[in-house]
DNA sequence: CAGCAAAAGATACTTGGTCTCATTAAGAGG
DNA sequence: CCTCTTAATGAGACCAAGTATCTTTTGCTG
C-alpha cells in the first residue's frame, strides 16, 4: 500500500518533469501528501500538512498541478472549490455528502444528451461543468442500518 | 419594455414581502437594478450601478435573493461564481461564452439519466450542480459570417 | 406618532488566492 | 566536481469576494 502510494507521488513528479518543470524539494513533498490525501482537499489542508513550505508555493504547486491536468477542481455543493487527483481526462464526480468521499462517474452518456439538447437550443457546445451530490454505497446502507436498529 | 422591466422589479419585491422581508430603500434599488440586467453579474457590478448603498447591503441583499430562489448562482468556465434572475426552478444554464448571454435549458432528461448512472454506481443521488459552455445562436452565426467575409 | 425590531452603513476581519522581489537551489556544460 | 544560469522558493504585501460586528436609521404596527 505505501509503496502504491509513493509510486503515485512518484507518478505526479514524472508528469510535471515531462513538461518541463524541475523536480524540487517543495513539489516532492506536495506530490507526497497529495498522493496520500483520500479525498478532495483544500490548499489550506495541504498547508496544514505541510507547514514549512511557503503559502504561495502551495498555491503555485496547485495551480501548476491542475495545469498539468494531474489534479481536477471539485465544485462543492455549497460552492467551495476544492482539489482532487485527476486520474483520468474528462470525467465527473460522485461527491458524497456524508463522508466526503468522491468517485469518477464513468460509462455515463451525458456529453451526447447535452450535445444534442443544446444543439435543439441553437448552441454550439464547447463545455460543461458537472458534479453529482448524494450519498455513497458505504453511508446510506451505514443509514439503512441504523434506522432499523434505533427502530 | 421598460414597464415590463418595472414589473419584474416589483415582483422581486413581492416575493420578499411575502417571506416577511420589509421592502426597503436599498431593496427597492436592487431590485431594479437587478431587473435591468440582461445577463449574469458579481457583486461588484451591482455595487457599480449603486454606489451609495453599503457594500454589506449589497451582499446581504443577494444572499437573501438567492435564498429565496429569486436569483441563481451560475459558475462561470474559469470558476468564478456570477449571479443571474433564476425565473423557474431547477434548471441549468447554457452560457455562451463570446456574449456572456445565458438561456436556461429546459426539457432535458438529464435528471433521469443521472439517477440511473448514479444508482448503477451505487450511490443515492440527492443534487447536482451543471454549468453549460459554448456558443449561442448569434455569437455562431455572426462567427460563420465572418469566415465567409474574411475568405 | 412613538417605539421596537429589522435593516442599513461603516468598517474590521476572513478566506482563498495572486504579485513582487530578493534569495536559493536545480541541473546543464565545462 | 564546480560554476553559471534560470527556475523556483519564501516572505510578505496585496486583492477580491464575502462575513461579522456594532451603531444608527428606518419601516411598520399599535
Amino acid at each position: 500500500m505505501r509503496k502504491r502510494v509513493n509510486a503515485l507521488a512518484e507518478q505526479l513528479l514524472e508528469t510535471l518533469e515531462e513538461r518541463g518543470y524541475r523536480s524540487t524539494s517543495p513539489r516532492r513533498a506536495v506530490a507526497q501528501v497529495i498522493a496520500n490525501q483520500d479525498k478532495h482537499f483544500t490548499a489550506e489542508d495541504l498547508r496544514g500538512q505541510l507547514p514549512l513550505l511557503g503559502r504561495a508555493t502551495i498555491f503555485r504547486s496547485l495551480k501548476l498541478l491542475v495545469e498539468t491536468g494531474v489534479l481536477c477542481r471539485v465544485l462543492l455543493e455549497d460552492g467551495d472549490l476544492h482539489y482532487q487527483l485527476s486520474h483520468r481526462g474528462h470525467h465527473h464526480h460522485l461527491l458524497c455528502v456524508e463522508c466526503g468521499s468522491s468517485q469518477d462517474l464513468l460509462g455515463c452518456d451525458i456529453e451526447e444528451l447535452l450535445h444534442q439538447t443544446s444543439a435543439s437550443h441553437g448552441f454550439e457546445l464547447s463545455g460543461h461543468w458537472l458534479e453529482v451530490y448524494g450519498r455513497c454505497r458505504a453511508c446510506s446502507s451505514a443509514d439503512k442500518l441504523s434506522e432499523l436498529t434505533t427502530a
